[in-house]
DNA sequence: TCCATACCTGCGCAGGTATGCAGCTATGCA
DNA sequence: TGCATAGCTGCATACCTGCGCAGGTATGGA
């Protein structure tokens, strides 16, 4: 097996064969990156709480996400016009009030993970 | 149950009861932030590719892990720096060479859950 | 002693991102 | 028609973070 790339397959390894594997095991870059990318919308406290209420609690409005983390109503609109982007949540309209929830079946299952050592 | 803080008691709710609900769903403040730190950590294509490599292949060394992962050897470095201070992976040193490996419970199984969907 | 290797650290730059404020659109009600 | 509410958007600022470069420390061998 020979993995390593041309262009620094010339560079010393300390245990050669080790390296293909871990070539193997990172896999597609494009996989890593679309991962990345998920994980990146979970690591800020403001919208990971916004997922959690809006997984453990079911649809909710955006002023009553506002009320229930104590962020204002332009920071939640915003965080959820990221997450809308991403394809993790969706808005239904019913008259003024948009109920949101999560849609992304990734997603969930890691903040059902992240849920889970609460207790 | 009157779990909002008296800070924003006053607004207007739109479903009265659910935002407690989402408040007793998000739960502690620390316990959220923990989580989006941990999250943050695999946030980055380039820590989660030396992560998976860890994770699967077991330890590996600083070169190595550049090598695998086409990165130089100071960004390897200051990566695993990032990690090590996290307590996500610990580094054994034999000679000159140092090899890490992941050391978290919680991130082990989260690199579990993100290497599944591969086949 | 001298040198090469393996790894670590500090510094500075560039790019991305969260945050607050002001203002806009749309719906519902009187 | 007029007004209040629910939500969205744009902009400016400050901050954070990844990244490369240069240089430093420690181990092993000649």
């Amino acid at each position: 097996m020979h993995l390593v790339p041309a262009d620094r397959a010339d560079r010393r390894t300390i245990d050669g064969h080790r390296v293909c594997d871990a070539i193997a095991a990172i896999g597609d870059a494009a996989h890593v990156r679309a991962w990345a990318d998920r994980f990146s919308l979970l690591a800020d406290p403001k919208r990971l709480a916004l997922l959690l209420a809006l997984h453990r609690t079911g649809p909710l409005a955006v002023s009553d996400l506002a009320i229930a983390t104590g962020m204002n109503d332009p920071a939640v609109s915003q965080a959820l016009r990221l997450l809308r982007a991403a394809g993790v949540v969706e808005g239904e309209k019913e008259g003024r009030v948009v109920r949101y929830r999560v849609v992304d079946r990734d997603v969930r299952s890691l903040l059902e993970h992240c849920a889970a050592d609460v207790g």
